[in-house]
DNA sequence: GTCTATATCACGATAGAC
DNA sequence: GTCTATCGTGATATAGAC
């Protein structure tokens, strides 16, 4: 519940997403976003126009922070090969699920093409960065060459997004993990340096 | 619409399997169950307790159908890696997602020990014999000795349940196959035979 | 078994007072 | 800008006729 600290629009707009989050689109009623931002009906239709219209501006703002917090990781420091794995093994609320891919599981959503947008938009940027990078570690020698850089981005993304689905599945994160290190065994370049 | 050729409690749970599929637990109404069936509510009411009841009923149905979809691919013939290749590029409906996977970003079901198990169960079955193909793949030398079966797994579960994540976004099932190809190329075993 | 009321509450939106 | 009616509809379940 926000109290205070934050101005009407911004509570509406940070407790939808924290509901979109936890219920999906569809389970989100504009009663519970009310109750959770302290704000009554007329405060929500003077800001935005209904439910859609407030559930546009949370997924943008969730979709801009995912894609934010991945190019951290994937612009960072050391080799390409490292960077991926950085970015797999990056901290997660596992069991809570992925904010912008549960929302392709939204009947609703997808049926939007404004809705679904953000989430498209931010998935296919973060595909993309991975692919540059297993290209750029295909010029150094790090990944066989015979990689296909949007194929391994695409099996990176989808290894986490599915790795939710496991874990939420189970009731724990130990199925994510599992996942994640059974793809970066796969992944592994083949020593190159002092040992083995 | 099921018109006839079925027992009323045959129709409303093949209609709910339907619309869990579509719309997911929260989003699936008794009223649209109702429709579809071809029924009154006095019939639903009748049969089963109530909607967590009859979604058990149709979750039970969807996962045991799937895990012997599943169970037939990779009880198939062929190398180890051909079965979890052909379990990877089996035919499938991929814009209409997994209709277990989808399951688990549903709150009710998550919240519910006993709608989940089924899911669990299913996902927990496929994941391990996947993991047995592994094994037995990596006995006869076609797998690296230090890949782990369970976690093998868990990532190629997670590259077809996070494949249908971004084909739903993107709006198009190219982006699952770009997965599974991904995944793929990562796991062929080394030619043992004539060429290379 | 199946049907049609009916009940109760929530949903999503609007109107208008303050 | 925010609030409290109020509206029409749908969700979920029960009651009772047939």
């Amino acid at each position: 519940m926000y109290s205070g600290c934050m101005s009407t629009p911004e509570r509406l707009i940070e407790s939808t997403r924290e509901l979109l989050w936890e219920r999906g689109y569809v389970g989100t009623s504009p009663k519970a976003i009310l109750e959770r931002a302290g704000a009554g009906q007329g405060s929500m239709y003077h800001h935005f126009k209904g439910k859609p219209d407030l559930a546009l501006a949370a997924i943008r703002r969730t979709a801009d922070d995912l894609r934010a917090t991945a190019e951290r990781v994937l612009a960072g420091p050391g080799t390409p090969y490292e960077r991926i794995e950085a970015y797999l093994l990056r901290e997660r609320d596992v069991l809570r699920g992925c904010p912008v891919g549960r929302l392709t599981m939204d009947p609703d959503v997808i049926a939007s093409e404004e809705l679904r947008a953000p989430v498209d938009e931010t998935i296919a940027f973060i595909r993309q960065r991975i692919a540059e990078l297993v290209e750029e570690g295909k010029r150094q020698g790090q990944f066989a060459p015979g990689l296909d850089g949007e194929e391994i981005g695409a099996a990176v993304l989808a290894t986490v997004q599915g790795g939710y689905v496991l874990a939420r599945a189970s009731g724990s994160p130990a199925a994510f993990d599992a996942g994640v290190r059974g793809l970066l065994s796969l992944l592994t370049p083949p020593a190159t340096g002092k040992d083995r």
